[in-house]
DNA sequence: GCCCAGGTGGGTA
DNA sequence: TACCCACATGGG
């Protein structure tokens, strides 16, 4: 890993993008639904499956809680794996019952290390999805790493984009202040960069904003 | 028709 | 640790 230059290429995203405020969501426990059904999938999906969850009036753990599996599984499909997603929602809001009240603010009030140790113990939630919760529902420093972060920070020559997700949050975290909406920023400047320019059918690099940082710059990028 | 998407868990060497 | 596979829909 390279000791590296993570300031410029927040400012030069944000200076182009402009602050972005995610997550896309109406309520903390709507960003959990999010991270659960966006797990190697397409965001465009995951919005057809909430669209149908709020006409359903389900974005809310009582709701999950009570409806049969077949029905959530129906709510759910275009987001896709809907039969381990159903599973993996009813499980999240069954551990909210039993050891929070039902009260996602009292799973996230906990301080970050334990918070995340508790969001990792449960099945269907891993680092990723766990720090999208952490960061996105709970206001906490927990900086994510997705795939578009590998791309991106593999592509600028930054990091090995193969390396363990724990050594990329690392990465990130002992060198950048762990400020909340820093983080919330990178991480969705990341993404909207990535959905923009890290595509298959790559742009013009004259059209990049990080086309002075990028290595590739005027031959493949 | 084929490839891929803001992962995770379970299994094997 | 490092691979492999299943899981499923919808858009390019």
């Amino acid at each position: 890993m390279s000791s590296a230059p993570l300031s410029p290429v927040f400012d030069r995203l944000l200076a182009h993008f402009g602050p972005l405020h995610w997550w896309p969501a109406e309520s903390p426990f709507e960003v959990v639904i999010g991270a659960i059904l966006t797990q190697n999938t397409a965001w465009t999906n995951v919005e057809k499956a909430i669209a149908n969850l709020r006409r359903e009036e389900a974005l809310t753990p009582e709701a999950l809680r009570a409806a049969p599996r077949e029905q959530l599984e129906a709510w759910i499909r275009p987001a896709g794996f809907f039969r381990q997603k159903a599973e993996r929602l009813q499980l999240f809001v069954d551990y909210l019952f039993d050891h929070h009240d039902g009260d996602l603010g009292r799973l996230l009030a906990a301080p970050l290390p334990e918070a995340r140790r508790e969001l990792l113990a449960l099945k269907g939630v891993g680092p990723e999805t766990a720090d999208s919760i952490l960061l996105y529902a709970g206001g906490l420093p927990s900086f994510v790493v997705d795939a578009y972060t590998r791309r991106l920070f593999g592509r600028l020559g930054l990091l090995d984009p193969t390396a363990p997700y724990e050594s990329i949050r690392t990465f990130f975290m002992e060198r950048l202040p762990a400020d909340p909406d820093l983080f919330n920023e990178y991480h969705a400047l990341i993404v909207e960069q990535c959905k923009q320019l890290c595509r298959k059918r790559r742009p013009r690099c004259a059209d990049c904003p990080l086309q002075e940082l990028c290595p590739f710059a005027n031959s493949q990028h």
